[in-house]
DNA sequence: CCATTGATTGTGTACGTGCACAAAATTAGA
DNA sequence: TCTAATTTTGTGCACGTACACAATCAATGG
């Protein structure tokens, strides 16, 4: 293993001292344009890298880490979310970071408006924003662009704003997954139905958009006609929905396989099972325990997941490379990879997601 | 963030030196057993953690760990595994490991005699294992055990060792994956076939064995009957097997899905191309190169892929957990996730995702 | 030209662990 | 009982970085 570079070998080599090296290294001010230049081409001459061990073990300061998510309950996708960053915070425990949330209702905007209010008055270090409502991030995020505060998305990504880094998924691809899905799983005579979110607004309901529209054009790059009825019907609570959905299955006797864009594909299935219909084939998102229970008793064929605890995991990461390491990306879309699980592979994915 | 319990803390507590509390720490002798009690009452009391950063900083060792794996080429399963090992390494390159690969045939067992052999010369700190030939695996095995070295196996476990832990997949649940999804492909009256590996006496060709097991458990657990051929080919050189591969279609033209249950799915995919044939539903194991390329052009339907670059980078993890920490598992089994990518998913896999 | 101020630079210590070596305690031998 | 050998215990330094503080340099005004 070569030796690494050391910071005195850095400043031996420009002809300063150490601590020269470590303003620049830390944008603490107070350098002279002439140091600055001889430093900085010594770093890139010699490709400098800190000492993660080091660097820890002589921080001494506590980094405040707000996270700004929706309620996260276990079992659901932002409690999935909030487990992935506990492992990184638990990962990194003997690094110094307060760590605090601020959640929100994610189907109140007046909720959102304010816990997001709130978050500049904690003078966070950093901030990891799971964005639900567009303006009133966009809101929070000129605040903290203002304030030089680095912040990270999660799952959903925001026009007009500055993220350092995002860790989502591809709507548009997790699309186009239900529709193969779909297609292979069913006879190329039968009918398919697609069941998303009416909100709008939304993020959430955003995504739900981009997945139909990454559905309609897997089925229109075919070659070949498939009929598809698109249900207007918002499954969002489970007895509202219900009796629309049966409603919807018996004017459309036909449809032989159904796409839930959100993660309410439990309510669907549950009507299903409640009318005896058994020869439907059903795809929906996200593992959550009601959807979990249905890939069990086979009601759902097969779930796409986005890897939620992933998400959270590396936007804690990304975060801590930005506090300790100065390393400042500037708007970088990390796209998580997109799962399909189904009865057999579920237990391994439970074993990472859900407990 | 809670301050961590230190060395001189346990030390002060059970009135002994910090050299005392080392000493028993890192199992280095030379203790009585009344300061050891006293120690380790006060360890388990306080619940212990090294400090990760600090441990990496003082360390003066240069651990040397061997990796004895099949022939790793990029682009193939062991190409891959190798680089989920490179990923570890480059993580922790603050710790001066001395990485040496000892690699070998997997389909020569004389190679793999000779590359094992000369593994106890080399006088590890620990190795990593991908075992393809029992009998060569069991002798290095109890050579390692004898003279205390920890070995953590990937892909494959073996019978009569004791590695400190193993990261695979769970290749029977990887058969009744197959099952499921030629399921779903196809519709029920749709006859099935199946290649798999006839080679005896080599772990690869057990785990397409068990994964034959999985296949027919879920076939058998269905309520109904399909009917499955189940060919004989062994698919495994390209042009040998083609001829055959086409003669099998030929003479059983109402099979309408094909599982391989090695990672030779494209050579099967090529034939069926060959022949013209479209309305085939293919399932074959591992992200090899020819395998995107035929997932990409849809010639195979959906790729079972076990995470080889993620029990690569695990294994290099719990070396070091093991060497740097001592803390030594016993025969942990740890099982991968098993992902199912079909076109649409594909493009997320290929950027790989370690952790 | 000197004093004062502010900008820039250099130096020293702390962080917690690993490990080498010195010191002390115990045991063995005569 | 005294010495030598051996076991056990304690001490101190190094690792590379962060950060506080001291030292030096340049600029400005009188």
């Amino acid at each position: 293993m070569a030796r690494q570079v050391k910071i005195k070998d850095i400043a031996q080599m420009a002809g300063v001292s150490a601590g020269t090296v470590d303003r620049i290294l830390h944008n603490r001010g107070n350098v002279s344009s002439k140091s600055r230049e001889a430093v900085e081409k010594v770093l890139a001459e010699t490709g400098y890298k800190f000492n993660i061990h080091t660097s820890a073990v002589s921080l001494k300061k506590a980094y405040k880490l707000v996270i700004a998510i929706p309620t996260a309950i276990d079992g659901e996708y932002w409690g999935t979310v909030r487990k992935g960053i506990e492992h990184a915070l638990d990962e990194y425990s003997d690094i110094a970071i307060d760590c605090e949330y601020a959640f929100y209702n994610q189907f109140d905007i007046f909720s959102c408006r304010n816990s997001f209010r709130s978050i500049a008055e904690k003078k966070p270090s950093a901030v990891i924003i799971g964005a639900t409502f567009a303006s009133e991030t966009v809101a929070l995020c000129r605040r903290l662009d203002k304030e030089d505060i680095p912040y990270v998305f999660v799952d959903s990504v925001i026009d007009k704003t500055n993220p350092s880094e995002t860790y989502s998924s591809d709507q548009n691809a997790c699309g186009r997954i239900v529709g193969r899905l779909l297609n292979l799983f069913t006879p190329k005579d039968a009918e398919l139905a697609v069941f998303g979110s009416r909100r709008i607004g939304n993020e959430r309901a955003n995504n739900s958009m981009t997945r139909m529209k990454g559905l309609m054009e897997y089925f229109g790059s075919l070659g070949y006609r498939r009929i598809i009825k698109e249900s207007r019907i918002s499954v969002q609570e489970p007895e509202e929905s219900k009796k629309d959905i049966i409603r919807f299955l018996e004017d459309n006797p036909a449809v032989k396989g159904i796409a839930v864009l959100n993660s309410r594909g439990y309510i669907v299935a549950d009507s299903l099972a409640a009318c005896g219909i058994k020869d439907i084939r059903l795809v929906s998102f996200d593992l959550t325990v009601n959807n979990i229970r249905c890939v069990k008793d086979g009601t759902i064929s097969a779930i796409i997941c986005q890897r939620p605890e992933l998400q959270g995991f590396h936007a804690v990461k990304a975060i801590i490379r930005t506090l300790l390491y100065n390393i400042k990306e500037k708007n970088v879309h990390h796209f998580m990879p997109t799962d399909i699980v189904i009865k057999e592979n579920l237990p391994m994915y439970k074993e990472i997601y859900v407990e």
